[in-house]
Parts: C-alpha cells; sequence; structure tokens
DNA sequence: ACAAAAGTGTTCGCCCTACACCCATGA
DNA sequence: TCATGGGTGTAGGGCGAACACTTTTGT
C-alpha cells in the first residue's frame, strides 16, 4: 500500500471495451494478464494514466499500445469508483468503448509485458474476469444499447463495404433481439446515409448481395437531427 | 505540487450540479469560494473524494455537507480529466447531477469554510464560474436534456403536488423550446404516473389548476418499458 | 433440383402535430 | 368587467409493425 500527501494518494486507470464484429459473432478484446494482482486471468485492456496526460489521451495511448490502431472514436461511459475494486491501493478507473472493424489486415501489435497475449472473445461466452470487470462491462453494453440507436456505431464495426444483413446482424446482436428485414432495411435507407455501390458480394454459395459504404459526409449533415430506432 | 508513489500522485474529487426549479427559473446551486485558487470566485459545489469512501458516497456527502439533504437521486454523468484543470495538481474531477426541490423549509446547512456562502442562480445568468466549471456544468446540461425524455426527472424539482403548467414549465426551461399545451398534457397524462388530486391551488389571482402528485408506484412498474418525449 | 440467402409492398393502427376557444377566479 | 391562466377535441399525415413470396446463385 501507498503513503502519500493526503489527497493526492489516489491512482487512475483507464479500461477498455473494445467491441467487434466477425461476420456472426459480437466480440470484446480481452487480455491474459501476467502479473499480479489476478495474475493468469482475463481482463479488460487498461492501464493507469500518466501524470502528464489527460484521460482522453491516456485511453487513446493504451488502445494504441493494445492494438496499434489510432483515430478511433472512443467514448468515455463511466467512472468506476468503489473503495476496494483494487486490492493494491484506491485506483479509479475511467471506462470508455470503442468499435473496431476486426481484420486480418490489422493484426494486434506487441503488447506491453503486463498481458500474456489478448484475443478477441465472443461476448456469448465470456471467462470470468478480472477486478469488477465483468461489472464495467455490463454498463458498457448497455450504453451501447442505448446509443446505437441514435449513433452510427453499427458502421464502425463492419468493413468498408458491407451488406445490409449484416447491418441487421450487427443491431441484432447488440439490442439481443431478432428484427424484420423489411422494416429494416426501409428504415436504415431511410436515413440516406448508405451508398449503394455496383458492387456484389463475392465468394459465397448462394445469391450475392448489394454492397454498401457509410457515407459520412451525409451523416454529418444531419447534425443536429437525430436518427432513432 | 505533490511528491508521491508513481502511479499514486492522483487526486479524485466530485463537482455537483444541483438543478433547482423557483417556480419560473432553472437555477443551479453555486458557492463563492474562500481559497486559493480562484478565491471569489463562483464555483460548483465539490470536494475531494476520501481515501475510504466510494465515489457514489463521496457524492451523497458532499451533497448532504452543503445543502443537509440525503437521499436525493444522483447520476454521475462524467469524468473530467484534462491535465491542467486544476492549478494545484493532477486533479480527476467525477461529475454528478441531482434535481432538487427548492423551498424555505430545505434551508441551506452551515457550509465547510472553503465557501464563503451558496447560492441558487439562474442558469440563465451565470457568473464566470473557477476551473473548468462552465464546461462540466454545460455538459451536464446537455445530459439532463437527453435524460428528461426518458427518466421523470421534472417532477425531482417540483413540490409534491404541482400543477400541470408547472410541469410542462420545467420541461421547456431545460429543452429550451415552447411546447404544445393541449399535445402535453396529453401526453405526460398518457404515461399514467400522475395522480390527480381532489385539491386545488391557492392563493393565485386567477383560476386555480387541478394539483397532482407523481405516483413512484406506478413509475416503477412501467420499468423495461420507456417514456419518451 | 435444391439449398440458402437476397430482395421486395401493402395495410392498419397509432401517435404526433397543428390549431382556437370558452371557463373560472380574484382584483 | 377585465385580466390571467386553466382546461379542452379533432383531423390529417407520417411512422412503425406485421406479414410471405419470388429471385438469384452455387453446388
Amino acid at each position: 500500500m501507498t503513503e502519500n500527501t493526503p489527497g493526492f494518494d489516489f491512482a487512475v486507470s483507464i479500461d477498455c471495451v473494445l467491441f467487434g464484429f466477425d461476420g456472426t459473432e459480437l466480440k470484446i478484446l480481452l487480455i491474459e494478464r501476467n502479473e499480479d494482482p489476478f495474475k493468469d486471468w482475463w481482463a479488460l485492456p487498461g492501464n493507469l494514466v500518466n501524470n502528464e496526460e489527460s484521460v482522453d489521451q491516456s485511453a487513446q495511448r493504451i488502445l494504441k499500445e493494445l492494438t496499434g490502431l489510432g483515430d478511433i472514436y472512443m467514448e468515455q461511459y463511466y467512472a468506476f469508483g468503489d473503495v476496494n475494486r483494487h486490492p493494491q491501493g484506491r485506483v479509479i478507473s475511467v471506462a470508455y468503448y470503442a468499435m473496431l472493424r476486426l481484420g486480418g489486415d490489422k493484426p494486434l501489435k506487441p503488447l506491453s509485458s503486463y498481458a500474456k497475449k489478448a484475443q478477441w472473445v465472443n461476448v456469448a461466452s465470456l471467462p470470468k474476469l478480472a477486478f469488477d470487470h465483468q461489472h464495467i462491462l455490463n454498463k458498457g453494453l448497455e450504453k451501447i444499447k442505448r446509443r446505437i440507436k441514435h449513433l452510427p456505431l453499427a458502421f464502425e464495426l463492419l468493413p468498408e463495404k458491407f451488406t445490409l444483413t449484416q447491418v441487421q446482424s450487427v443491431y441484432e446482436l447488440i439490442l439481443g433481439k431478432k428484427l424484420d428485414k423489411r422494416n429494416f432495411r426501409k428504415k436504415i435507407l431511410s436515413f440516406k446515409v448508405l451508398k449503394e455501390l455496383e458492387e456484389k458480394q463475392r465468394g459465397v454459395s448462394f445469391r450475392a448481395a448489394t454492397l454498401y459504404k457509410f457515407d459520412k459526409r451525409k451523416y454529418n449533415k444531419l447534425f443536429g437531427k437525430e436518427i432513432s430506432f
């Protein structure tokens, strides 16, 4: 335990809930810890905030250290501050989520030594998590359930070109319920933020679906108006 | 500046945005600081988190110290963590908001000495605030604008018995726009969480309005369903 | 030919919006 | 009697929900 100037004896950490979509399942990125406490447990990627960086910058740095990715839309969603959430001292953790495109082209970069490995894990079949990370994750899931109704989070999970069925899958996984195909397509197209491409799906053993792109320009023009599922 | 165990050299504070409604205006509670930095400036009520209390408990304690009120619905909404937000060291501040009933029956209790006085101030005509408190407040206002569409925040600002016009005023002030009287009444009554009383308004020099009460029982039964403005 | 997913319209009910006048009360 | 806010209904348009079959493609 630490002995410090009263009032200045806290640590602040970031924990990241990184969502990914592999075409079928909703995944999150976990690391296997290589240090006590909770050595060998699975945990959310996270680390302490340095003294010379803001918490937002820290979140970006930690995400970059763990994945090699920068410039990711990342949103703070809650600060967890129970007294005993960390066994080695008073640590307040600020949680962020991000939506990431999975794909072989973006391998996970080497990690700091406190993690043995990082791995994408299906949200539906998680191991026991270290600290209060299950709680942090649950709150993150609730958050994106609400936010995906107003923000275009789904397209950040999908490849640049995607089919409407893939978009629908993402919504169904996050909201946890089936949606009607015709109604879904009508609605998502009614926002006018998807651009239909000439191109079609390839390599599937059934009728190839039309590919679409998310049109960020048009989306930005909607600013102020709400999209709503 | 402080010299501490690396990693455990942060302070964590709470800042509270306390909303109140006096029948006409939306107010927030400010204090006038009696200590440097920002001596003599107006600021949001807040204080450092103690080592042996959770941030939620700390928020409750601080609110109680400043107002004498306990058991207030208080919600954390953001953590502010810029490097130089506090001139005397690295302080992360976790912001909470609460909706309070104003009224002479609940005077503000004596304050800790770091405040000269506390005062309800009209949100529409604020003084310059210390630290990044204007920013914290702005973010709080955005937050309640969204939340009042789904949560019964308005009734926490109102006296136990209130008229429909008063409810409408609160919504108009928070949303920053006029609403149609007939449509508003239809909608608010359609949620079935208001109980019409036998009683009428007294002491007004025009037709007395019917008084209503918020029915928490019925509201709790709605759990899961969303109310939506 | 069959398996698998793509793609497509209509109907109905509900909710949101816009809109204006009479009523009750106290001064 | 006047000034002030209280209280009330309806019509039209738009949106969300329910619902099933044909098309395309690869094997």
